[in-house]
DNA sequence: CGTCAACTTTACACCGTGTAAAGTATTCAA
DNA sequence: TTGAATACTTTACACGGTGTAAAGTTGACG
């Protein structure tokens, strides 16, 4: 834990993230991210006990260095549940396309290692309680949608923000970043705001 | 190409289905596909030249099983755009529920091998298009949205039909089918017809 | 009887992950 | 100044799954 060893496991994840971001379809090894940190790539196994630790681990980097907390704090701080519905919108959807390449190879890797699997459920399901809190302001405010409860409201939000629609809308639909956050808020609006 | 010889591909293929639909995590290999059908690990090789091409022939095996033409076609027959809407998502929605299992292994290909990407984009360019039939019926009988241009209007009802997000909410939401589809349905009528 | 097709058996090369262990270089402390 | 601890390198290898190669077996059919 000495400072040199933090600098070289800092070295190995911005390697990490670098590569991950580059990636042309074939997949980052190991070998290539120690390579890229100028290390050896057992060095890297002194650092994280496996592949898929080192992809988590990388993730909490790129919170950190992205500041998600802070980007969040708008929300949590929001006087209604309308403007909380825009900010929480805008923090997650900018945050998307800086987590993606990590997230992509977590999911990847999900299939085989449940760490994996298990890092990301957590991830998401925290990403659900930013959701549900979204929708007890709008109930509270009593803007809530009637058309579903409120779990059910929860559930569709969570899905509408889902990696996986980001993903599908820009790069299948070919969807510009700005275009993607337009509509995806005037759908949340749309979906979970009362009329009149 | 004897009747022997697609008697054993046959074998292969409902071997490969079978097993993808029981798939509880680790993943399924040429061998235990084989070691189903009663085959050896090489015989897989002799009808199917890597395991990309076992999975995209899988599809269309069950495709054909499934008979999805025939599914599709009241869609097409359809005397309006609502009632094409409907009988649309239907089908559809019926349809990723047998597929998913190979989907899912077919998808998880797909980051490393070109050929199984360029397969299922070709199936969902198809289904695509489906969409576009749906969206220009609406808007002959003049009941599409003006909210959104038709292109855009297309790409969020493909958004919203994708594997993805059935994944989502039926497996981390925990939705059941029939209430999935209800919700899909009402979901994308509020979307994409025009009001009054 | 022979031959052709379909399949089996055995063996092996390749790739990437993860483990193991011996060697080196730097720091720091008694 | 010695020597022990820390952080890394180097080399080697086991494992699992894919795909290739080639010789051997079986049965059908002219």
């Amino acid at each position: 834990m000495s400072s040199k060893s933090q600098n070289t496991r800092n070295q190995i994840l911005q390697a990490a993230w670098k590569l991950l971001e580059a990636d042309r379809g074939k997949g980052v090894r190991i070998a290539d991210i120690a390579k890229q940190a100028g290390v050896s790539r057992q060095a890297v196994y002194l650092h994280f006990t496996k592949r898929a630790d080192l992809l988590i681990e990388t993730t909490h980097f790129i919170d950190h260095h992205k500041d998600l907390e802070g980007r969040l704090r708008p929300s949590r701080n929001a006087a209604t549940g309308i403007e909380r519905l825009a900010l929480f919108v805008d923090a997650w959807c900018h945050y998307i396309v800086e987590i993606y390449p990590v997230a992509k190879a977590l999911l990847a890797m999900s299939a085989t290692d449940s760490d994996a699997a298990a890092a990301w459920d957590n991830r998401m399901k925290a990403m659900k309680h930013g959701c549900e809190a979204v929708i007890n302001d709008l109930k509270r405010d009593k803007n809530l949608s009637s058309q579903m409860s409120a779990k059910e409201s929860v559930d569709l939000f969570w899905t509408l923000l889902s990696v996986r629609n980001w993903e599908h809308l820009t790069l299948d639909c070919g969807w510009i970043q700005s275009k993607y956050v337009a509509h995806i808020k005037q759908l949340s609006r749309q979906l979970l705001i009362a009329k009149i």
